[in-house]
DNA sequence: TCCATATACTTGAACAATCAAATATTTTGA
DNA sequence: TCAAAATATTTGATTGTTCAAGTATATGGA
């Protein structure tokens, strides 16, 4: 029994999953990058960063668990999770609804306005250095 | 103190940062996915799907645990615990290396590659349905 | 030859994410 | 009006990943 290097003059073209495995490889060196980044110069993870910036560009700078969730694809648990440490020091605070005592808003602090607006210079010059890393990748050759 | 919503009368072009923020999105949702589907039909992870896949294509079937972390991104230490239930249910097992004696080969067996046969059109309609869905997201319009 | 360094791997502790179940509250409709 | 269903959130158990430290083996000079 054996595999297809041995018996084929060339690999067949790739494939759909060819190129999702591909896909995860540059995707999660990439993002190794951006976070360790992020994480030596400002102390933040990039999932951490990523709250920040959604309550940033939320109206009022404040997001429901569950919306918040749905904007970085996570679970509704994963956030309210993610959101402790956040809470603890205090770049983000909680506050209710009057109008639904269910939901607990996750509202940036000015601590987090401030942190945010330096660490997302770090992000955003992390974030460019990986998008050319990943032009090695060829997103162009999608196959059909 | 406003966010910036509410001053401008449209948001400013993308920047790199808002690129990879939309790309994790899309990412973690479209994998996540592939992953459900390979689950519930096959009882295999992405990442244990993937490392099948990896050692399919290797010489001989089998890979060291450091090229398979290379391979995959992750590191050596991930690779073992993966293994691990791999050869439990003995799609992988382990080999050692007559001329060094560190190395254990992860080597796919017969079961492996029965199952990966399989697995591996589940996997190739899940990513073809993945990438149609991936489509939406503008990988073109990568910043400069 | 043999010691220092490098390499391959495993393991323990910590952390992040999941799912499923539990709680609290709101909404809907007979 | 009030019970059933829907929604927002938290929590416990499990899984998967990381880093750092540890073990075992190999290699490359003095």
């Amino acid at each position: 029994m054996h595999n297809s290097n041995e018996s084929e003059p060339a690999e067949a073209k790739p494939t759909a999953l060819d190129f999702c495995v591909r896909l995860t490889r540059t995707y999660t060196e990439t993002l190794r990058r951006v976070d360790g980044k992020l994480s030596s110069v400002h102390g933040l993870s990039f999932g951490d960063f990523t709250i920040l910036y959604h309550l940033k560009h939320a109206h009022e700078s404040r997001l429901r668990r569950t919306d918040l969730a749905e904007l970085m694809g996570l679970t509704v648990s994963a956030v309210t999770r993610s959101l402790l440490p956040l809470e603890k020091i205090g770049l983000v605070d909680r506050k209710s609804d009057p109008r639904d005592a269910r939901v607990g808003y996750a509202c940036l602090t000015s601590a987090g306005h401030r942190l945010f607006a330096d660490a997302s210079e770090t992000a955003e010059s992390a974030c460019q250095d990986a998008i050319q890393a990943m032009r090695l990748f060829p997103f162009r050759e999608l196959p059909t």
